[in-house]
DNA sequence: GCACGCCCTTGACGTGGATCAACAGGCCGC
DNA sequence: GCGGCCTGTTGATCCACGTCAAGGGCGTGC
């Protein structure tokens, strides 16, 4: 009996036995996080970093603005929104986390966090001390690298957004948001073709800058003319190509 | 004769002697710069971090998208501006550059230049070759500390520009850009309520995500309440706090 | 199994900013 | 000093998206 309820909660928990938790060199996303591009014997060196994991429920908060800045997260599973709360009441959907993908970044600068973090579903992370982080990439070249690389990408993944916001009509920017999200499905194994959609069409439009009907109206027309099949958030890419079309017009276009 | 021709060119190339050149130490921008909040004895131990000065004609590049990425450049005087050209033929300017900023961060994650920077004046950088940093930075804490934190930084002020494009009304947008000048240019010793504006009125707006003739008008109708005078590229801010209002409307108003 | 609330869809209408167009001022080369 | 070009200003019109409103599907709790 207690046997049999221990192995209900491994199984649920996934590679969550005490001992295996914390280790990168045995986590399958390894290829997408922190040490992807490591030299094998690098990436044994880097398992220590990874102090604890942390469930987040949905609907929760992983950091707050405001709050002191003390750990990086790595998105172990399930995914998150990253939101700006303004001061004249604003709030902002800024981007949508998913696994391998690395949280917290805003915090270095002032040491304290300026982004809420909510879990879009029940959702685990694993913490990663930053203190720890800049000890140890001190002395493997190839840890520091990888961590430059991160900060480098999220600046250029935000200046995507720069100019999907700034120069982009309704109909590209849901497009590029699908195909964007069809690209992290695919890389993280899961289909491109067909997925959940795990937040609102009121969170989309926050990201994309529209209002949610618009975000609604657009899906239908993509729906209608045959690029997509939707169905509230069952999302099904019937033309991969023509919705890349629509993302970009005039890249076919010569 | 030789002699006057030597002095002539150490005024105008300002602090420009051979020796000194290539010094964070003796440089009056170290307190925006890289070396901003190091202690004294480890800035002593960047100066040799910045190998090349180089000067940047107005109108031409500093880097090109596409080009291998070797170097940071730390503005040393005069202004860039930073450009995407996306591949269907958009070309969209994503920031501009000051004294003391630092450029290149979106070369780091592959390797290669995505952005281009064209100078909006006469201008000088310094180069810092990128794996001299992070060797260095795996030295001295204090420059690793740094350099994440600008990182950061820069991280955070494009999830700011993400609001403006996906939340805020023409208005708003042109206050918040002029009121961010005016910050910039105080921190670097100038006038925060008149400078001169090195960008053309097409390039703000298409940091902004606005058409020219929307920032003309919204310029000219702050002009006609009161709240600045502006005469071409000239700007005189006559009511800074009503600009502030401009930029952020609720703030105030409870 | 029913009722409530949340999310999504769809329609009708309004509007902020884009577009199109004309013109004016400043700067540069000749 | 003059003409051409680039940049900026301003007006008239248009349209993509926002706003307002109604209704429907689906999950959840009692």
């Amino acid at each position: 009996m207690q046997v049999t309820i221990d192995v209900t909660r491994h199984t649920d928990a996934s590679c969550a036995s005490r001992d295996l938790a914390v280790r990168c060199t045995n986590c399958n996303l390894r290829e997408l996080c922190l040490p992807q591009g490591m030299a094998q014997d690098e990436v044994q060196k880097i398992n220590g970093l990874v102090t604890t994991r942390r469930r987040v429920k949905k609907g929760e908060s992983l950091q707050h603005a405001g709050e002191p800045f003390k750990s990086l997260y790595a998105v172990r599973s399930g995914s998150f929104k990253t939101c700006i709360a303004t001061e004249d009441g604003r709030d902002q959907v800024t981007g949508f986390k998913m696994s391998g993908e690395i949280i917290g970044l805003d915090g270095i600068g002032t040491n304290s966090h300026i982004i809420d973090v909510i879990a879009l579903e029940d959702s685990e992370v694993c913490a990663i001390p930053f203190s720890r982080l800049e000890e140890v990439s001190r002395e493997i070249a190839g840890l520091q690298k990888q961590f430059h690389r991160i900060m480098s990408r999220e600046i250029v993944g935000e200046q995507g957004v720069m100019v999907l916001l700034g120069s982009m009509r309704a109909e590209e920017r849901v497009a590029t948001f699908l195909v964007n999200l069809s690209r992290r499905f695919r890389a993280r194994g899961y289909s491109a073709t067909e997925f959940h959609l795990r937040m609102t069409r009121e969170e989309i439009g926050s990201y994309l800058g529209l209002k949610l009907e618009t975000v609604s109206r657009v899906m239908s027309r993509f729906h209608d003319v045959g690029l997509i099949k939707i169905n509230q958030k069952h999302v099904l890419i019937l033309n991969p190509e023509g919705l890349q079309e629509a993302a970009s017009p005039s890249t076919a276009g010569h």
